[in-house]
DNA sequence: CTTATCGGTTTGTCCGACAAAGCTAGATTT
DNA sequence: AAATCTAGCTTTGTCGGACAAACCGATAAG
């Protein structure tokens, strides 16, 4: 062990970020609540005596991190950081750590039966209208593989939505992002392979409604088991979740 | 539906987003790989035909998403995002979104079940002497509960690491920094609280050494419901995961 | 009451500048 | 000749000022 230093370490950290730390503070311990205004860039620069650049360039990093937003008039207000935006970066990281689909379906696993446990449990009539709206939409487009994915991957958002637990549905998130755009081309590839999708969602539905946990839970690993047979016939579960799948994912997002 | 539209939507993305963009782009697809040096600003300066300022925000987008960041020099080169970065940005949300304790014990009962199964499968030695070390410390400072809750959280993050997925590691970081803070509260608040969480720890590992997946699912169970009666002898479950408890783990964490 | 117009603000971008810290390479010392 | 020092060049962080475009609010015109 060293001796008692004599002097504190003096702090370092650029201006920029100093701004941002200030204004993350007041949004953090809830002095600013979300909605609120920050102010202008002007009031901003006069407050903490810094130039409108280094004002900017802290205002970029709380922006990129989800705190403030701009609203229709682009003036600043904190805001609730919304997770998809969150899971998206956890989504790439994910890709450039090249995790590969086992590791991605063995995750999901666990998350989606968690969720379809939570959703019969605490499931309200709001969540139930919720998803018998998406199954109808889904029956619709039986034969369509690129609305279909999009409505399944809205199933079990909104199946994690009825187990009420918000942390659970943050924790979900990013794998779900990377997992269902496969869903697409496994359903295109697969005959039948709709229809299933389709039954499993209603048998899970049904499962809410009436309050059966077994069910549900067979029903979610039976629908998981589908996509993983599935992909199989795709590609091998070990490959990484390559770039050309993040393209997918990507355009489909924008 | 709308008629089909005359002209394509305008793209209005400001300058320095699009300079984000591009690089994140390069950095996705793989051109540009983890380390690499990105360039002087001055050298994107002249690449992208804008100011040096649009060049700087541009890059603050990119350094907070854990994207990029400066090495020694400060010279900006690509990294691989880290996922406790991101995954403090998550802890921070789900705090603004006043979740609660019950929702955050819930989803990381199933994520720690989930992460010693997948131990209890793939650990390596080099994972399981880890583990043994951590345990080694944990007895000696079984008395101290802010050491003890530290070493606890890292028992918990190299459970997650023996499990070889990386998802699952990913998944359980945000929750795991809102709820091993109070671990501290809790270890000290409950006599032989220290001793029983070091003693749970020793079952976990030696279920882990013995393949033995059922007790270690129930020695994790035990320990996250030891938490849970102690958490409960201090506050309601049911109350939002409070600032005060923010800054505690923000204390911990600077 | 709706529409058009006109300043005043605010943001996005640009230009130029400078101190501090890092790096490089030639000069100096041992 | 090897190690060290030094001076100069680069790069980053910050600053001040500037301007066009978009936006807001209020007033004037239909």
């Amino acid at each position: 062990m060293a001796a008692t230093p004599l002097f504190r370490r003096i702090d370092v950290a650029p201006a920029y970020q100093k701004v941002a730390d200030a204004i993350e503070r007041e949004i953090i311990n809830g002095r600013i609540k979300p909605g609120e205004p920050i102010g202008t860039e002007q009031q901003l620069v006069a407050q903490f005596g810094v130039n409108r650049s280094t004002v900017r360039e802290g205002i970029r990093v709380l922006e990129e991190g989800g705190l403030i937003r701009r609203d229709s008039s682009r003036r600043l207000q904190a805001c609730l950081p919304r997770y998809n935006k969150l899971a998206t970066r956890l989504s790439r990281a994910l890709i450039l750590h090249e995790v590969t689909f086992r590791e991605l379906f063995e995750t999901s696993m666990t998350l989606e039966i968690a969720s379809v446990e939570g959703a019969v449990e605490r499931a309200t009539e709001e969540n139930i209208a919720e998803l018998a709206g998406n199954l109808a939409r889904s029956a619709d487009v039986v034969g369509n593989p690129a609305d279909l994915a999009e409505l399944d991957a809205e199933f079990h958002v909104l199946m994690a939505k009825a187990s009420q637990n918000r942390v659970l549905q943050l924790a979900r998130e990013p794998a779900a992002q990377l997992f269902f755009p496969t869903t697409e081309m496994i359903v295109g590839g697969v005959p039948e392979g709709g229809a299933r999708l389709v039954e499993a969602h209603r048998h899970i539905l049904d499962a809410i409604r009436r309050r059966d946990k077994e069910a549900g839970v067979l029903w979610t690993r039976r629908h998981l088991q589908d996509w993983r047979r599935g992909f199989e016939k795709i590609a091998s579960l070990d490959r990484s979740v390559e770039h050309t799948y993040m393209e997918h994912a990507y355009a489909a997002r924008q």
